[in-house]
DNA sequence: CTTGACCTTCCACCATGGTGGAAGGTGTAG
DNA sequence: CTACACCTTCCACCATGGTGGAAGGTCAAG
Protein backbone atom coordinates (compact mmCIF):
# COMPACT_ATOMS: atom_id res chain seq x y z
CA UNK A 1 0.00 0.00 0.00
CA UNK A 2 1.08 3.62 -0.70
CA UNK A 3 2.14 5.82 2.12
CA UNK A 4 2.05 9.69 1.96
CA UNK A 5 4.11 12.06 3.34
CA UNK A 6 2.50 14.63 5.41
CA UNK A 7 2.88 17.45 2.83
CA UNK A 8 1.24 14.68 -0.21
CA UNK A 9 -1.80 13.81 2.66
CA UNK A 10 -2.12 17.83 3.62
CA UNK A 11 -2.09 18.20 -0.15
CA UNK A 12 -4.86 15.61 -0.75
CA UNK A 13 -6.76 16.38 2.09
CA UNK A 14 -6.74 19.63 2.08
CA UNK A 15 -5.46 20.50 5.22
CA UNK A 16 -1.71 22.13 6.03
CA UNK A 17 0.81 20.08 7.22
CA UNK A 18 1.04 22.05 10.69
CA UNK A 19 -2.25 21.49 11.16
CA UNK A 20 -1.57 17.58 11.05
CA UNK A 21 0.77 17.71 13.17
CA UNK A 22 -1.42 19.81 15.08
CA UNK A 23 -4.39 17.21 15.59
CA UNK A 24 -1.75 14.52 15.94
CA UNK A 25 -0.48 16.45 19.05
CA UNK A 26 -4.17 17.41 19.99
CA UNK A 27 -4.91 13.05 20.03
CA UNK A 28 -7.18 13.73 17.41
CA UNK A 29 -5.35 11.84 14.41
CA UNK A 30 -3.66 8.55 15.60
CA UNK A 31 0.64 8.99 15.19
CA UNK A 32 1.25 7.40 11.79
CA UNK A 33 4.42 5.11 11.25
CA UNK A 34 7.92 6.29 10.66
CA UNK A 35 10.07 6.20 7.77
CA UNK A 36 13.86 5.33 9.13
CA UNK A 37 14.50 9.02 8.42
CA UNK A 38 11.75 9.84 11.03
CA UNK A 39 9.61 11.31 8.17
CA UNK A 40 5.96 10.45 9.02
CA UNK A 41 4.08 7.70 6.51
CA UNK A 42 0.45 8.11 6.37
CA UNK A 43 -1.96 5.09 4.84
CA UNK A 44 -3.76 6.30 1.59
CA UNK A 45 -7.07 6.24 4.32
CA UNK A 46 -5.53 8.89 6.35
CA UNK A 47 -6.71 11.57 3.87
CA UNK A 48 -10.10 10.08 4.51
CA UNK A 49 -9.83 10.30 8.24
CA UNK A 50 -8.57 13.84 8.09
CA UNK A 51 -11.76 14.53 5.67
CA UNK A 52 -13.72 13.16 8.50
CA UNK A 53 -12.01 15.47 10.99
CA UNK A 54 -12.75 18.50 8.77
CA UNK A 55 -16.18 17.85 8.07
CA UNK A 56 -16.95 16.96 11.85
CA UNK A 57 -15.38 19.85 13.09
CA UNK A 58 -17.20 21.72 9.79
CA UNK A 59 -20.24 21.11 11.55
CA UNK A 60 -19.83 21.60 15.05
CA UNK A 61 -18.10 19.29 17.00
CA UNK A 62 -15.19 20.64 18.59
CA UNK A 63 -11.65 18.49 18.29
CA UNK A 64 -11.94 17.12 21.74
CA UNK A 65 -15.26 15.72 20.11
CA UNK A 66 -13.64 14.18 17.14
CA UNK A 67 -11.23 12.75 19.03
CA UNK A 68 -13.29 10.38 20.93
CA UNK A 69 -14.99 9.35 17.98
CA UNK A 70 -11.86 8.58 16.21
CA UNK A 71 -10.28 7.18 18.95
CA UNK A 72 -13.05 4.92 19.21
CA UNK A 73 -12.33 4.25 15.33
CA UNK A 74 -9.01 2.91 16.56
CA UNK A 75 -9.85 1.44 19.33
CA UNK A 76 -11.76 -1.24 18.29
CA UNK A 77 -15.63 -1.26 20.03
CA UNK A 78 -15.22 -1.30 23.28
CA UNK A 79 -17.09 2.10 23.84
CA UNK A 80 -19.14 2.56 20.64
CA UNK A 81 -22.12 3.10 22.90
CA UNK A 82 -20.16 6.54 23.91
CA UNK A 83 -20.46 7.50 20.29
CA UNK A 84 -23.96 6.47 20.35
CA UNK A 85 -24.47 9.18 23.42
CA UNK A 86 -22.35 11.39 22.03
CA UNK A 87 -23.82 11.79 18.58
CA UNK A 88 -27.39 11.74 20.60
CA UNK A 89 -26.59 14.62 23.22
CA UNK A 90 -24.96 16.35 20.12
CA UNK A 91 -28.60 15.87 18.39
CA UNK A 92 -30.09 17.31 21.47
CA UNK A 93 -27.49 20.02 20.91
CA UNK A 94 -28.78 20.92 17.44
CA UNK A 95 -32.06 20.40 17.76
CA UNK A 96 -31.77 23.61 20.47
CA UNK A 97 -29.08 25.36 18.40
CA UNK A 98 -31.23 25.20 15.25
CA UNK A 99 -34.23 26.70 17.14
CA UNK A 100 -32.04 29.75 18.44
CA UNK A 101 -31.01 30.57 15.23
CA UNK A 102 -34.19 30.22 13.66
CA UNK A 103 -35.40 32.69 16.52
CA UNK A 104 -32.29 35.25 15.55
CA UNK A 105 -32.84 34.58 11.69
CA UNK A 106 -36.28 35.88 12.13
CA UNK A 107 -35.66 38.91 14.93
CA UNK A 108 -33.27 39.88 12.28
CA UNK A 109 -35.08 39.70 9.30
CA UNK A 110 -38.04 41.65 11.27
CA UNK A 111 -35.32 44.03 12.48
CA UNK A 112 -34.30 44.33 8.41
CA UNK A 113 -38.27 44.94 7.55
CA UNK A 114 -38.70 47.50 10.04
CA UNK A 115 -36.20 49.39 9.48
CA UNK A 116 -36.79 49.67 5.37
CA UNK A 117 -40.91 50.60 6.97
CA UNK A 118 -39.22 53.33 8.64
CA UNK A 119 -36.54 54.50 5.78
CA UNK A 120 -39.30 54.70 3.75
CA UNK A 121 -41.51 57.44 5.99
CA UNK A 122 -37.99 58.87 6.67
CA UNK A 123 -37.29 58.13 10.43
CA UNK A 124 -33.56 58.19 11.42
CA UNK A 125 -33.69 55.71 14.23
CA UNK A 126 -31.50 52.73 14.15
CA UNK A 127 -34.42 50.21 15.09
CA UNK A 128 -32.20 47.01 15.34
CA UNK A 129 -30.51 47.85 18.43
CA UNK A 130 -33.76 48.56 20.49
CA UNK A 131 -35.39 44.59 19.86
CA UNK A 132 -37.09 43.66 23.28
CA UNK A 133 -35.02 41.87 25.55
CA UNK A 134 -36.80 38.69 26.53
CA UNK A 135 -34.63 37.40 29.48
CA UNK A 136 -34.39 33.73 28.39
CA UNK A 137 -32.16 30.65 29.29
CA UNK A 138 -29.53 32.86 27.50
CA UNK A 139 -26.89 30.43 28.21
CA UNK A 140 -28.31 27.57 27.00
CA UNK A 141 -27.14 28.07 23.57
CA UNK A 142 -23.60 29.02 24.84
CA UNK A 143 -20.81 26.87 25.05
CA UNK A 144 -22.00 24.78 22.26
CA UNK B 1 -30.48 59.88 37.45
CA UNK B 2 -29.11 56.79 39.52
CA UNK B 3 -25.65 56.16 38.22
CA UNK B 4 -24.61 52.67 38.86
CA UNK B 5 -21.01 50.93 40.22
CA UNK B 6 -19.54 48.52 37.96
CA UNK B 7 -20.69 45.94 40.71
CA UNK B 8 -24.31 46.83 40.85
CA UNK B 9 -24.29 47.13 37.23
CA UNK B 10 -22.54 43.76 36.80
CA UNK B 11 -25.12 42.38 38.96
CA UNK B 12 -28.21 43.96 37.49
CA UNK B 13 -26.85 42.70 33.78
CA UNK B 14 -25.92 39.30 35.05
CA UNK B 15 -22.14 39.78 34.06
CA UNK B 16 -18.97 40.15 35.85
CA UNK B 17 -17.29 43.71 36.36
CA UNK B 18 -14.54 41.53 35.08
CA UNK B 19 -16.50 40.76 32.08
CA UNK B 20 -17.50 44.83 31.59
CA UNK B 21 -14.13 46.17 31.59
CA UNK B 22 -13.24 43.79 29.28
CA UNK B 23 -16.28 45.01 26.90
CA UNK B 24 -14.81 48.45 27.53
CA UNK B 25 -11.16 47.48 26.49
CA UNK B 26 -12.75 46.03 23.38
CA UNK B 27 -14.67 49.34 22.59
CA UNK B 28 -17.75 47.03 22.34
CA UNK B 29 -19.02 49.16 25.67
CA UNK B 30 -18.52 52.83 25.29
CA UNK B 31 -16.00 54.05 28.59
CA UNK B 32 -18.65 55.50 31.36
CA UNK B 33 -18.31 58.60 33.18
CA UNK B 34 -16.06 58.64 36.51
CA UNK B 35 -16.72 59.53 39.93
CA UNK B 36 -14.17 61.39 41.66
CA UNK B 37 -12.74 58.63 42.95
CA UNK B 38 -12.02 57.17 39.45
CA UNK B 39 -15.13 54.77 39.94
CA UNK B 40 -16.94 54.25 36.93
CA UNK B 41 -20.24 55.39 37.39
CA UNK B 42 -23.03 54.47 34.56
CA UNK B 43 -26.35 55.47 33.60
CA UNK B 44 -29.38 53.38 34.30
CA UNK B 45 -29.81 52.28 30.89
CA UNK B 46 -26.25 50.68 30.80
CA UNK B 47 -28.12 47.86 31.84
CA UNK B 48 -30.19 47.50 28.80
CA UNK B 49 -26.56 47.85 26.49
CA UNK B 50 -25.02 45.20 28.27
CA UNK B 51 -28.36 42.55 27.75
CA UNK B 52 -28.11 44.07 24.58
CA UNK B 53 -24.85 42.79 23.79
CA UNK B 54 -25.13 39.23 25.97
CA UNK B 55 -27.94 38.43 23.81
CA UNK B 56 -26.45 39.79 20.20
CA UNK B 57 -23.34 37.59 21.21
CA UNK B 58 -25.51 34.64 22.36
CA UNK B 59 -27.46 34.53 19.14
CA UNK B 60 -23.57 34.28 17.05
CA UNK B 61 -22.77 37.89 16.64
CA UNK B 62 -18.72 38.47 17.79
CA UNK B 63 -17.89 41.02 20.04
CA UNK B 64 -16.33 42.72 16.92
CA UNK B 65 -20.02 42.45 15.24
CA UNK B 66 -21.81 44.06 18.41
CA UNK B 67 -19.00 46.26 18.48
CA UNK B 68 -20.11 47.96 14.75
CA UNK B 69 -23.78 48.04 16.07
CA UNK B 70 -23.48 49.66 19.69
CA UNK B 71 -20.90 52.48 17.96
CA UNK B 72 -23.56 53.31 15.70
CA UNK B 73 -25.65 53.73 18.63
CA UNK B 74 -23.51 56.03 20.03
CA UNK B 75 -22.60 57.80 17.28
CA UNK B 76 -25.66 58.72 15.60
CA UNK B 77 -27.64 57.79 12.46
CA UNK B 78 -24.49 57.84 9.93
CA UNK B 79 -23.14 54.65 9.49
CA UNK B 80 -26.63 52.89 9.86
CA UNK B 81 -26.62 51.52 6.18
CA UNK B 82 -23.70 49.74 7.94
CA UNK B 83 -25.72 47.65 10.38
CA UNK B 84 -28.27 46.97 7.53
CA UNK B 85 -25.83 45.28 5.31
CA UNK B 86 -24.25 43.86 8.62
CA UNK B 87 -27.34 42.18 9.40
CA UNK B 88 -28.29 41.50 6.10
CA UNK B 89 -25.14 39.42 5.53
CA UNK B 90 -25.63 37.56 9.31
CA UNK B 91 -28.82 36.73 8.13
CA UNK B 92 -27.68 35.13 5.24
CA UNK B 93 -24.87 33.42 6.99
CA UNK B 94 -27.68 32.16 8.85
CA UNK B 95 -29.44 30.64 6.31
CA UNK B 96 -26.43 28.94 5.11
CA UNK B 97 -25.34 28.14 9.01
CA UNK B 98 -28.94 26.68 9.08
CA UNK B 99 -29.23 24.29 6.27
CA UNK B 100 -25.46 22.83 7.19
CA UNK B 101 -26.85 22.29 10.98
CA UNK B 102 -30.07 20.75 9.62
CA UNK B 103 -27.69 18.35 7.32
CA UNK B 104 -25.32 17.39 9.92
CA UNK B 105 -28.36 16.77 12.45
CA UNK B 106 -30.00 14.39 9.57
CA UNK B 107 -27.39 12.66 9.20
CA UNK B 108 -26.25 12.17 13.10
CA UNK B 109 -29.90 11.00 13.45
CA UNK B 110 -29.47 8.21 10.35
CA UNK B 111 -26.03 7.12 12.02
CA UNK B 112 -27.98 6.42 15.40
CA UNK B 113 -30.46 4.95 13.37
CA UNK B 114 -28.08 2.81 11.47
CA UNK B 115 -26.24 1.91 14.12
CA UNK B 116 -29.58 0.73 16.24
CA UNK B 117 -30.50 -1.73 13.18
CA UNK B 118 -26.67 -2.98 13.32
CA UNK B 119 -26.40 -3.49 16.85
CA UNK B 120 -30.30 -5.74 16.18
CA UNK B 121 -28.03 -7.75 13.97
CA UNK B 122 -25.08 -8.00 15.97
CA UNK B 123 -22.71 -6.36 13.75
CA UNK B 124 -19.90 -4.84 15.90
CA UNK B 125 -19.32 -1.82 13.83
CA UNK B 126 -18.88 1.59 14.76
CA UNK B 127 -20.71 3.21 11.45
CA UNK B 128 -20.62 6.70 12.79
CA UNK B 129 -17.28 7.56 10.94
CA UNK B 130 -18.09 5.92 7.36
CA UNK B 131 -20.60 8.77 6.45
CA UNK B 132 -19.52 9.57 2.95
CA UNK B 133 -17.65 12.77 2.56
CA UNK B 134 -19.51 15.02 -0.05
CA UNK B 135 -16.34 17.70 -0.54
CA UNK B 136 -18.33 20.80 -1.07
CA UNK B 137 -17.80 24.45 -0.38
CA UNK B 138 -17.67 23.17 3.90
CA UNK B 139 -15.31 26.37 4.67
CA UNK B 140 -18.55 28.23 3.36
CA UNK B 141 -19.53 27.92 6.90
CA UNK B 142 -16.49 28.32 8.94
CA UNK B 143 -15.50 31.71 10.20
CA UNK B 144 -19.20 32.39 10.72
C1' DC C 1 -8.67 53.46 63.58
C1' DT C 2 -9.51 49.31 61.61
C1' DT C 3 -12.09 46.15 58.92
C1' DG C 4 -14.39 44.82 54.92
C1' DA C 5 -16.47 45.53 50.68
C1' DC C 6 -15.83 47.74 46.81
C1' DC C 7 -13.17 50.04 43.26
C1' DT C 8 -8.72 50.94 40.22
C1' DT C 9 -4.91 49.18 36.94
C1' DC C 10 -2.02 45.78 35.05
C1' DC C 11 -0.23 41.48 33.84
C1' DA C 12 -0.82 36.61 33.44
C1' DC C 13 -3.27 32.80 32.23
C1' DC C 14 -7.05 29.50 30.29
C1' DA C 15 -9.08 26.97 26.20
C1' DT C 16 -9.63 26.54 21.15
C1' DG C 17 -7.58 26.02 16.71
C1' DG C 18 -4.36 26.78 14.71
C1' DT C 19 0.05 29.68 12.01
C1' DG C 20 5.01 31.19 11.62
C1' DG C 21 9.64 30.70 11.97
C1' DA C 22 14.14 28.96 13.52
C1' DA C 23 17.44 25.29 13.49
C1' DG C 24 18.61 21.22 11.65
C1' DG C 25 18.21 16.49 8.95
C1' DT C 26 17.07 14.12 4.27
C1' DG C 27 16.76 13.19 -0.52
C1' DT C 28 17.13 14.05 -5.30
C1' DA C 29 18.60 16.66 -9.45
C1' DG C 30 21.98 19.11 -11.91
C1' DC D 1 29.13 19.46 -4.34
C1' DT D 2 25.54 22.39 -4.13
C1' DA D 3 20.83 23.72 -4.35
C1' DC D 4 16.41 23.03 -3.28
C1' DA D 5 12.29 20.92 -1.60
C1' DC D 6 10.79 18.51 1.98
C1' DC D 7 10.91 16.67 6.55
C1' DT D 8 11.83 17.02 11.91
C1' DT D 9 11.15 19.44 16.60
C1' DC D 10 10.26 23.28 19.43
C1' DC D 11 8.80 27.62 20.87
C1' DA D 12 6.30 31.73 20.00
C1' DC D 13 2.47 34.04 18.51
C1' DC D 14 -2.42 35.19 16.68
C1' DA D 15 -7.53 35.94 17.65
C1' DT D 16 -11.57 35.24 20.73
C1' DG D 17 -13.69 35.82 25.14
C1' DG D 18 -12.85 36.07 28.88
C1' DT D 19 -10.98 34.79 34.35
C1' DG D 20 -7.65 35.34 38.28
C1' DG D 21 -4.77 37.68 41.18
C1' DA D 22 -1.63 41.28 42.91
C1' DA D 23 -1.08 45.94 44.53
C1' DG D 24 -3.25 49.77 45.83
C1' DG D 25 -7.19 53.53 46.53
C1' DT D 26 -12.01 54.56 48.66
C1' DC D 27 -15.74 54.52 51.64
C1' DA D 28 -19.04 53.29 55.30
C1' DA D 29 -19.76 50.82 59.64
C1' DG D 30 -18.31 49.64 64.13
Amino acid sequence: MKTLRIGELAGQAGVSAKAIRFYEGAGVLPPPARGTNGYRLYPADAVDMLRFIRQAQGLGLTLAEVKDIVAIRQGGRPPCRHVYRLLQEKARDLDRKLSDLVMLRRRIRESLAAWGRRRARGAAVCPHIETPVRPSRRRASRRV
